[in-house]
DNA sequence: TTCGTTTTGGATCGAGTGATCTAAAATGCA
DNA sequence: TGCATTTTAGATCACTCGATCCAAAACGAA
């Protein structure tokens, strides 16, 4: 037939979602990609279209091993509500374990969305929808078990929960403390536990 | 003494406040700039510096006139539960308003750090901790007077508002959808009314 | 009016941009 | 061993980037 390519596409794709990741996409510049994924520059248009479509494949495979990856770890895996801490004790482990200050791909993107660019909109749109309804799924089953307080609605809560998530991923990049997102997290979960709260007083 | 200047010096550095919001830093041009401020690139650099200070003088005075302009509007004029209330007010109009779905442009560049700007960088983390100190003035201020619930610390419930409004703009941006956002806030602000917060029921 | 100073518009700088092209290299099939 | 096909490396495309320079223009002070 002819030439097989020479590089594994995993690979080269994982070493573009560590240039986007570290940069942005605006930032990184076509040979700057190409020298990391350690191809020519010719090979990358070849294999992954230009520039844009190469930045949508490094987002989907970085949602994939991280969101995506996350979520089977846990769910199914441990009851509801602690499949809600063990992810954001992960979130937390990972902001904080982050030299660089990179912070989290996908809301990155959700920011640097270009207004010429409705494809990767919709996929950070998409995403973001998928952790809604994981939390949703969490909430819910956490309310059947008693786990979860039920007298919100487990709408709100999982929304809560999301809002809260990106809030984090945020705040961790411009002031990576531990005692700041922790104390952002510990009222955020004990809404989940609802009005029994009283555990330090000794009352309960 | 010399010819004097002949265009405004805040007028201008408003239309620079506009283009970094809407394209972000890097994908603002030099020339997209002098176009919009009505200038040309020479005054532009005589005026203001490089692209980089530009940038860190249209954020500061993007924080005057948005953030500290909400907070002389609000704080003091309002007892401290509904000071956050109106806080929260305003940014879900801001972002459920926001046709061309900017954001915040506060919340933009913090994401849109590069690891070569360390003053941005400064000047976002130091408006952050603004913002958290606001809240805790209402948070402490609203447990003194009973409006808010005094089981859980101040610092937490104040980091807890600050992620919930980063959480919130990240999300308006993606998915400015009403019943997402103000669903988010709902648990957020019921949670500083503390455990007597049945009111639908009717049991008290 | 004349001089000194500053701002202005626009041309221009070298470097870097995304993207393409060409030709050599590398394969599987005949 | 050829041949068709694909990938490779690197040169190169036109263009844009941030930044600077220069001469003309516009003032205030003398």
């Amino acid at each position: 037939m002819a030439r097989p390519r020479e590089f594994d596409n995993a690979a080269v794709l994982d070493a573009a979602v560590q240039c986007f990741w570290a940069r942005g996409y605006e930032a990184t510049s076509v040979r700057d990609l190409a020298a990391s994924m350690g191809i020519a520059s010719a090979s990358l248009y070849n294999a992954f279209g230009d520039k844009r479509a190469l930045y949508r494949q490094a987002l989907s495979r970085y949602v994939e091993q991280s969101f995506a990856a996350r979520v089977g770890r846990i769910e199914g895996k441990l009851p509801p509500r602690q499949a809600i801490t063990a992810f954001f004790d992960e979130i937390l482990a990972r902001s904080l374990g982050d030299r660089q200050q990179k912070g989290c791909l996908l809301v990155n993107a959700a920011l640097e969305q270009s207004p010429s660019d409705p494809e990767s909109r919709d996929l950070v749109a998409d995403v973001l929808v998928e952790m809604e309804a994981f939390f949703r799924r969490c909430v819910i089953a956490g309310q059947r078990d008693g786990s979860i307080d039920a007298s919100q609605p487990a709408e709100d809560l999982a929304r809560l929960l999301l809002g809260v998530l990106l809030g984090l991923r945020v705040l961790a990049r411009a002031r990576p403390e531990r005692a700041l997102l922790e104390g952002l997290l510990r009222p955020a979960l004990a809404t989940l536990d609802g009005p029994q709260r009283a555990e330090k007083g000794g009352r309960g």
